[in-house]
DNA sequence: CCTCATTCCTGCGGGC
DNA sequence: TGCCCGCAGGAATGAG
């Protein structure tokens, strides 16, 4: 699933592709794809032809393409679940899944949308301080220069509720999902039901470090494997099947003492932790 | 204001 | 062999 190392190598790709050629024109073959572009398809098209991109940019999971003559305006782009760029030949096959293509004047690669599962999807908005206002709610994300570690401790500690689940809400830290919230926990040694409110700045701190460094790790085993053809977020790089300590471990031994990892139901969704090293809260 | 369950979507794999 | 069901989960949404 694309969290932020995986949105990080994407918008390299886009960067080192895409930026300043001109568009020739955009084909949406599945307008849910678009489904939050105000005017549509249409609108979008009539937007981005003739237009360009200017070096893209990043909060958590969601990456934006300013446009180069449309000043202020910017296309954005999430991958949800299971979205993908990809640059390819302009003569290569349709993928079974592709949503929108974006065309350029030169016969160079084009720009492709593939969404399997149709979470996500791209589309205009406008900056306001070089912020898409679509997601001005979107917290700054671990990797981000100015990514305040104590001021975030103590927003998190401030809710009433579970540590994975802020560390799941994207208002409050971004970039995190499942797998990475589990990756943290397991370094931290914190059982993700743990009360915020009993946990010290020092403890929520830690958490935050583990998780950059876990994301960070990541981002630079993507890059290694990221070739320069096309960009690909597609969750299962090497990184995924070497290096992770919890997620999907279940029933394999804890890297640290040897338990065997446990896998629970929360938030309607798997989490993965050591029974030993992650002891349960007392309710 | 705050928290939390629900909903969207499709391919895959297990069970029968 | 094939069908059904559960599962995967980011984030907008509305309920409470």
């Amino acid at each position: 699933m694309p969290e932020l190392p995986e949105v990080e190598v994407v918008r390299r790709g886009i960067d080192r592709w895409a930026t300043g050629r001109p568009i020739a024109g955009v084909d949406v073959l599945y307008p849910r794809s678009v489904r939050r572009s105000s005017g549509g398809a249409a609108a979008l098209r009539a937007v981005l032809t003739g237009d360009g991109f200017r070096c893209a940019s990043r909060r958590g999971k969601y990456l934006w393409l300013p446009l180069a003559r449309s000043e202020g305006a910017a296309l954005v782009v999430h991958l949800g679940m299971s979205g993908q760029v990809l640059m390819q030949p302009i003569d290569a096959d349709d993928e079974k899944h592709l949503r929108v293509r974006i065309r350029f004047d030169d016969d160079q690669r084009e720009m492709r949308f593939v969404d399997q599962r149709t979470f996500g999807g791209m589309y205009l908005d406008d900056l306001v301080d070089g912020v898409p206002t679509t997601i001005t709610h979107i917290a700054r994300d671990p990797l981000d220069p100015n990514f305040d570690d104590l001021a975030t401790a103590r927003a998190i500690r401030r809710k009433d509720t579970e540590i994975k689940r802020v560390l799941l809400d994207q208002s409050v830290v971004s970039g995190i999902g499942n797998i990475y919230a589990d990756e943290a926990l397991w370094r931290s040694r914190l059982h993700g039901r743990r009360p915020t409110s009993r946990l010290t700045n020092g403890q929520v701190t830690q958490l935050l470090d583990h998780a950059r460094d876990v994301m960070t790790s990541a981002l630079d085993q993507g890059g290694t494997s990221f070739d320069s053809l096309y960009v690909n977020v597609n969750g299962e790089s090497g990184y995924f099947e070497r290096s992770l300590d919890a997620y999907g471990r279940e029933g394999e031994p804890c890297r640290r003492c040897g338990a065997p990892i446990r896998r629970e139901a929360f938030m309607n969704r798997s989490s993965f932790r050591c029974p030993r090293c992650q002891r349960a809260p007392r309710p």
